[in-house]
DNA sequence: AGCACGCCGACT
DNA sequence: GTCGGCGTGCTC
């Protein structure tokens, strides 16, 4: 044994928030594969044990040998797969999080928990020798598990074994007379059978799509991200589905990321049925030992084809060809607490790394990404031709001043409502927001029902009758009287999905109206249910908030009323008038879709927005690029690079408190150090209080990434070494989504 | 984050 | 007299 090994140190990280590593002392048993990076390990912590992974082997340690613990175990035989631990040290290092913590959040549950890495097995039994053996003749149960078995070739579970009425003895009986024998083989994934790999034929491709799956095959070897710009119904899954099969052709894996929403049972069997090699789902339905099944079949290369939600990217490939991120402008790519990460930024991360293609595909793409292709940083792939051969349908837009509304609805929409009935149609009603109304004033003295612990109205909810706060889980009864002056004469103002589902069925009492929201779809399935029925045909009315919107195939649908556009174009956040006219475009994109051409009702107060009014006339693309151009004029993302540091506390003048402290050392620090960055703040949060929290924030915002990462790094720093900032929540958000 | 220790209010 | 509230401090 050499002296070095004796003076080793392990490096390892724990889940703990502490952005550090800790030093241990290697356990008596070496592995077999020797001390590495990335083997997973179990290590006493304070007073519990805990599992790390090994990050680096040093000589020394700061601290003195004494005060060193031993590892107790090692839980692996090897490091875990190389291309996740890289990825989780990226991940870290880019969003300012403890790596310890990192580690733990991207491995399945049953590693974190210290449980070995191992695919789950299955015991086949199969016959074997004659069927007329005569060792049978005596034993007639036996004979009858023979014939049993001998009926399966491809071999029995031993469940199913038992479930024939069979003993375990019985089969260990016959197996040890050389009649039956047990194989184990992995649940996940087995290897591919030879032949084809498609199980059902691809799609004839039009000439745009040929065009950018020929693009595509360019540079199937190294880093290729494109973005995919396609309209809704142009055919972007089915360049997905060839691109997979070129890579999988070459036994190469690739990674599919879809929103949260957009993992449906459907979109899930498009993929299945198109190849004869398995599609890996990571799902929230799997198990735990599932979950880590999948993690292994892909860890091992025997899984081609995985598929999953954001958190899907922190999948190791042994074999990696491909990433494809759908909708890459969704913003359930970004985790909004925690370890605040960007599913598809770090897929652009990992294709680099990985030097493979990378394809992000939207009908609305990000400005992020919108800017990346029209400066070839991306290459740019475009479908603008749908099937139907007609264009997708116009916004028209309904001047919604001076006219009366029933349920937030306009006489021109109600009359379009009828006349769609009346051809046989179905009409989607788009409403961003739940309940009946939301707000109920007092129409005597002007009280207005408000959150007790946040800065917000409540919303009234008339199925199951109260009054809900959406930014907090507070709900109340509804109140008889108006506390502050007793009178009766309470109302409720504006329209939410509820008001707006009652109001239709009282005006069209024989069609059906199916509201589709959290509330209506709250019992699991409940959604895929109402799906089947609406795209069963029958003429009806759908009122539906953005799950109904984002990604539905909804092909009777021929009218689609948005009933108030407004939201977003007059926002304090930057970003919310892209975010809504993301959302219209897709709203618009369900008017039509199949052999029907569609409408597309658009109620605004503000019919002259020349935001609003460029979308309409021109679609997306032309806003899009328009908005490009004032970012770039007001220095914002993709101009700039921001993070943004959030302080909450039950206290507002500690919250305050600390931000005023963290701005301003950060502001010396800039200066001496000559960084070109900028603090803006801090400022109340837009609610500044949630849940008797109050929020404040500190804006940091420079011209390129290395200046935004060094200031970012010195203030978590600053705030790790503050007494102050412990007695606070505070977060860092590195290329933050939202302001709020 | 856990998980302790530690020092003040309402209860068996 | 104790059970337990959450402030403060530490984890190689």
């Amino acid at each position: 044994m050499s002296d070095a090994v004796s003076a080793q140190v392990l490096k390892i990280a724990l889940p703990s928030p502490l952005r550090r590593l800790f030093d241990y002392l290697p356990s008596r048993q070496t592995p077999p594969g020797g001390w590495q990076p990335g083997l997973r390990v179990r290590v006493p912590f304070g007073r519990r044990d805990v599992v790390g992974v090994i990050v680096e082997l040093a000589d020394h340690s700061d601290l003195p040998r004494s005060q060193l613990r031993s590892v107790h175990e090692t839980l692996d035989d090897g490091p875990l797969p190389a291309d996740w631990f890289w990825l989780c040290q990226f991940t870290a290092r880019y969003y300012q999080h403890s790596l310890g913590d990192t580690l733990h959040l991207a491995m399945p549950a049953r590693l974190r928990q210290g449980h070995p890495m191992a695919g789950r097995t299955q015991t086949l039994w199969l016959s074997s020798g004659a069927p007329d053996d005569e060792r049978l003749s005596r034993a007639p149960k036996q004979a009858e598990l023979h014939a049993l078995l001998r009926q399966h070739p491809h071999g029995l579970p031993g469940r199913a074994v038992n479930a024939h009425g069979f003993s375990r003895d019985q089969l260990l009986a016959l197996e040890k007379k050389g009649l039956a024998h047990a194989q184990d083989i992995t649940l996940t994934a087995p290897t591919p059978p030879g032949g084809s790999l498609l199980a059902s034929p691809a799609l004839p491709l039009n000439r745009e799509q040929a065009t950018a799956l020929a693009a595509l095959h360019e540079k199937l070897d190294g880093y290729h991200p494109c973005l995919l710009e396609g309209v809704t119904g142009s055919g972007k899954t089915e360049i997905y589905l060839q691109l997979i099969e070129a890579v999988a052709a070459k036994g190469k894996q690739s990674l599919v990321l879809v929103p949260e929403i957009g993992l449906t049972p459907q979109t899930l069997a498009r993929f299945k049925s198109r190849f004869r090699v398995p599609v890996l789902a990571l799902h929230s339905g799997l198990t735990d030992p599932e979950r880590l099944d999948v993690w292994e079949a892909a860890a091992s290369g025997r899984a081609l084809i995985i598929i999953g939600t954001r958190s899907a990217i922190f999948t190791p490939l042994a074999n990696p060809g491909a990433i494809i991120v759908d909708e890459e402008h969704d913003g359930s790519y970004k985790q909004q607490d925690g370890l605040r990460y960007h599913a598809r930024d770090l897929a652009v991360a990992r294709a680099h790394h990985h030097k493979i293609p990378l394809l992000m595909g939207s009908a609305t793409p990000s400005l992020e990404s919108l800017q990346q292709a029209l400066t070839g940083t991306y290459r740019h792939l475009r479908l603008t031709q749908r099937p139907s051969r007609h264009p997708p349908a116009k916004l028209e837009l309904v001047d919604m001043r001076h006219q009366r509304r029933q349920g937030g609805l306009l006489p021109a929409a109600l009359t379009a409502i009828k006349n769609t009935l009346a051809a046989g149609k179905q009409v989607l009603i788009f409403i961003n927001r739940r309940g009946f109304a939301p707000t109920l004033a007092c129409h005597a003295c002007g009280w207005i029902a408000e959150c007790g612990q946040c800065d917000s109205r409540m919303t009234l909810h008339r199925q199951p009758p109260l009054l809900a706060c959406h930014h907090c889980d507070s709900r109340r009864g509804l109140p008889d009287a108006c506390p502050e002056c007793g009178s009766g004469d309470l109302r409720a103002l504006g329209s939410g999905t509820e008001r707006t589902e009652e109001t239709l069925q009282s005006l069209f009492p024989k069609t059906t109206v199916q509201r589709i929201d959290r509330d209506s779809t709250r019992r699991k399935d409940s959604f895929e249910q109402m799906l089947k029925e609406i795209q069963r045909g029958e003429p009806c009315l759908l009122v539906g908030t953005q799950m109904l919107v984002k990604g539905h195939h909804l092909p009777h649908v021929t009218l689609v009323v948005v009933v108030n556009a407004d939201g977003g174009l007059y926002a304090a956040d930057f970003r919310a008038l892209e975010h809504s006219a993301q959302l219209l475009e897709q709203v618009a994109g369900r008017a039509g879709r199949a052999a029907h051409p569609g409408r597309v009702l658009v109620q605004t107060l503000h019919p002259d927005d020349p935001h609003l009014g460029q979308l309409a006339e021109h679609g997306y693309g032309a806003l899009a690029r328009n908005l490009l151009e004032e970012r770039r004029l007001a220095q914002l993302p993709p101009f700039c690079f921001m993070a943004l540091l959030r302080i909450e506390s039950p206290k507002e003048d500690a919250a305050l408190a600390l931000a005023q402290q963290a701005a301003q050392a950060l502001r010396q620090w800039l200066t001496h150090s000559n960084t070109p960055a900028r603090c803006l703040g801090p400022a109340p949060a837009p609610m500044e209080r949630r849940q008797n929290r109050y929020h404040m924030q500190v804006m940091l915002a420079a011209d390129k990434r290395s200046q935004l990462h060094a200031a970012a790094s010195w203030l978590v720093q600053w705030l790790e070494a503050n007494r102050d900032a412990r007695r606070v929540r505070w977060s860092i958000d590195i290329d933050p989504q939202s302001l709020s």
